[in-house]
Formats: C-alpha cells, sequence, structure tokens
DNA sequence: GATGCTTAGATTATCAGACAATCTATTTCA
DNA sequence: TGAAATAGATTGTCTGATAATCTAAGCATC
C-alpha cells in the first residue's frame, strides 16, 4: 500500500535537474542560464511547469530572473528562510537535545582551528572580546539573545572553515528556540563562560575551553527539562 | 540607482498574504486551504499567479497540494531546506584544505553518536556494512565515487543529528573537487578502510575509528600537493 | 571619435481557457 | 449492511497570447 508514494511531481523533477545543472556546469551567482523556452524545450516540459520549478527556486534565491535579461544564478536568501520556516509552529519537529548535541560537536570541534589561529591573528581575539564586552551592557533578553548568537557565530567563523558558516544561519533559527529558556538570572554566568573560553583559546588551553564550552552549551539541557 | 529595487513580485505579495491568512486564522498542519480559484479571486489575482506564490510555499512544505483535495498547511521541510543550502554563498570557493578540515570536524566528531546508537540499533551498521559491500563490487569510478558519497553521507545519517543532514551537499562538493585525485589504485584501500571504522565503531572503540577515518579524508590533502 | 538618445529584439510576467489526473463523497446495487 | 460504481470537485499540465522590462545595436549630435 503506497499511500505516500512520492508522486514525482512534475516541478520537483525539473528542480532537481535544474540544481544538477547548475552544480555540474560549476555556475557560479551570476552566471547566465538558458531561456526559459530552452530549458523547458531541455528538459522536454512545457515552459509553464519548468516555470514552476524555477520560481520555487527563485523563492530561495537560488535563481533570480527578470524581465528580458533571463535567469541568473544566485545564492540561498537565508532571511527569506528563515522568515517563512520562523513562523510556523511546525518547527518543533527537531528535538532539543538534537539541536543541543549538534551545536557542542560544531562548536567544540572548531576550538582548535580557532585557537591555531588566534596565535597568527589578533584580531580574533579583539573582535569576540568585544561582542562579549557588549553583552555585558545588554538592556533587553532580545539584545542579549542577539548579541549571544552573534558571539557563537563569530567563534564559527573565526575557524576559517566556510563551509560551516552556511549552518550557523540554520543553526541561529534552532537557537530562537531557547530563547525562553533563557533568563536574566544566568548573564553574567553566561558572560564569564564565554570569556574563560577566550581566555583559554588565546594561551592555546584547548581541552580547558572545549570542557567550558560543553558545560555551557549543555546547561540549556537541564533548562528544558523543566518544561 | 537602486539596481537592486525590489520590484514587488505578483507572487511575492500574494506569498506574504497566505501567510498572513495562515497566521491570523491561527490555522495548524493538517487544516484546510480555500481552493486556487477562491484564493485567486480574494486576492484579485488570476489562479496562475496565485499558483507560483502557493509552489513556492509549497516547495519549503509550508503548504501542501493534492489533486482533488485541495490545500491544506504543511509542516516545514527541512530536509528541503538544508538540501539546497549547498548553494549559500558560504560555499563558494572554499578551498581544499577547508573542505577537508570541515570533513573531519564533522565526521569524526559523529562517530560517538553513532557508535552510541549503533549499541540500540542494529541496522545501522547492515545498512553501511551493504553499502561497503556493494562498493567492492563498483565497476566505473563514476558508480565508485557514488557509493562513496553514499557511505559517508549514511555515516552523519546514523549520528540522528538531522541538522547535519545539511552537510550532505558539502560533500557532494567535495567529491566534485577531488574527484580527479580519486584513482583506481585507492579503491581497495577506502574500503578497507570503510571496514576498519565499522567494525570499531560496533565494538564501541570511538577512539580507533576516529583515528583511521582522519587519515582517510587527509590522505587526499597529500595527493592535492601533486598538482 | 566619443557620447547620449532611440529603437528593435529578446525574455520574463501575467493572463485566459481548456483538458487530464486524482481524490472525495455520494449513490447504486447486491 | 457493505462494497462497488459514479459524479463532482480540485489540482496538474498544456497551449497560446499579450504586457512589462531589460539589453544591445543603431543613429544622430557634438
Amino acid at each position: 500500500m503506497l499511500e505516500t508514494v512520492p508522486r514525482s511531481k512534475l516541478r520537483d523533477v525539473v528542480a532537481d535537474r535544474l540544481k544538477a545543472f547548475i552544480v555540474e556546469g560549476n555556475l557560479k551567482s551570476g552566471d547566465r542560464l538558458p531561456t526559459e523556452t530552452e530549458l523547458a524545450t531541455k528538459f522536454g516540459v512545457s515552459r509553464l511547469s519548468l516555470r514552476e520549478a524555477t520560481k520555487s527556486l527563485e523563492f530561495l534565491g537560488i535563481v533570480e530572473a527578470k524581465p528580458g535579461r533571463g535567469l541568473t544564478v544566485g545564492s540561498v536568501n537565508m532571511e527569506r528562510v528563515t522568515e517563512y520556516l520562523g513562523f510556523h509552529p511546525a518547527l518543533h519537529d527537531v528535538s532539543p537535545e538534537e539541536l543541543i548535541d549538534t551545536r557542542v560537536l560544531i562548536e567544540t570541534g572548531v576550538l582548535p582551528h580557532v585557537a591555531r589561529r588566534m596565535k597568527r591573528d589578533d584580531t580574533l581575539y579583539v573582535k569576540l572580546n568585544a561582542i562579549n564586552a557588549d553583552l555585558r551592557h545588554a538592556r533587553s533578553l532580545a539584545r542579549w539573545v542577539e548579541l549571544d548568537i552573534d558571539f557563537h557565530r563569530e567563534l564559527i567563523c573565526a575557524s576559517g572553515l566556510s563551509p560551516l558558516m552556511a549552518f550557523t544561519d540554520v543553526l541561529a533559527v534552532f537557537f530562537q528556540r531557547f530563547r525562553e529558556s533563557v533568563k536574566k538570572a544566568e548573564w553574567s554566568q553566561g558572560i564569564d563562560s564565554h570569556q574563560f573560553i577566550l581566555d583559554k583559546l588565546k594561551s592555546g588551553r584547548v581541552r580547558e575551553a572545549d570542557q567550558e564550552l560543553r558545560t555551557h552549551i549543555e546547561s540549556h539541557r537541564e533548562r528544558m527539562e523543566l518544561h
């Protein structure tokens, strides 16, 4: 009984093929694509069906279309994605445990790289330190969460591993869910934790930084239990 | 000069209004929406324009459409989002070193979780083992690469950390970039490496599996030097 | 020769109407 | 009563056409 049989909708197939076309052609942002009519005949579908595929991709920012100019390759519009993902209550599909484990994995994994780059580039420490300083003066909860996300994002950026940057945006969406579990009482504790991690990294004590960061993130786990 | 002036495209407006319709009506997953014709007249656009909006939202899983049944509110399709995350600007022009470092970080970071889940779920080992078995009988280089990607993808999936699924696209980029460095000569070596990692994971020896996987991935680094 | 304007072509944006495919609900028959 | 056939509703896809918009070539002017 294949009730949930994936009735291969035409536009999904076309979207896949178009995506493959971009990847295989190694096309970069701004590169021109064939016209709608050409792509339609190439894929063997009507222009309308092709449009439904391109419009879906355009909604994500993956392709851009302008009259008179044609289709060009774009890049994922994260604002658009988070806007439509954030409003939806169904975001709770991913368990808090998964989110925490993922954060621990990525952020602790990044530490050795950060420490290594800190030795040659002082600005990394300065930048992270500045965010933590701002954190001390945050008045509202919203501002605090914003800066907290910034800190962890910059920590990942400091590793120099740009592929991980793609994750930070998606993770940021998930982090919003922990907003509720952040109490004013824990502000100072979190700031001290950040500072401890920074200073240990600067002096090359990766293991101690790792231990602290792990505790810092997993502290959310207990708070989630209460709900 | 506003070249990037946001010419309010019709479907974006419609998508916004549809989103507002869902929010204001406090509609939940599975709730029915008006038909395409009704929504089209309600918003004062043609059915086709409305479709372009709904299809965009459907691409993200926010609405679902079935012939004969109509439109319903869906749940966000996270896989779809992460699947197309490969087009994130951060993934453009990454150096081979970064790709290797990122792979090592993610894949070794995943190992403890995989080992833990393997204890309770035998199918994980079976599935990975089956892929590796297929790998032995791969005739063409293309087929070999495909299965190799499958293996590493399933390794990540076996961790149960769904946010990391986005990484599969990074894998695709990696193998695309390193296609040249994969020679038939290394086939058997890679298969043995996979098998070693699997067996160590099954017996809970995470550290040994970690060491082997690290070497396995970083072997590409030396080969790149030659070019 | 260089510069600015005009025009023609190309391409997407939007529309209208039609038929096919598929699901739901009713009706019909045993 | 229960199952099968039927009718209606709804989305999926197609064809064709017109409007809006951009690009580039051509032209005139200086």
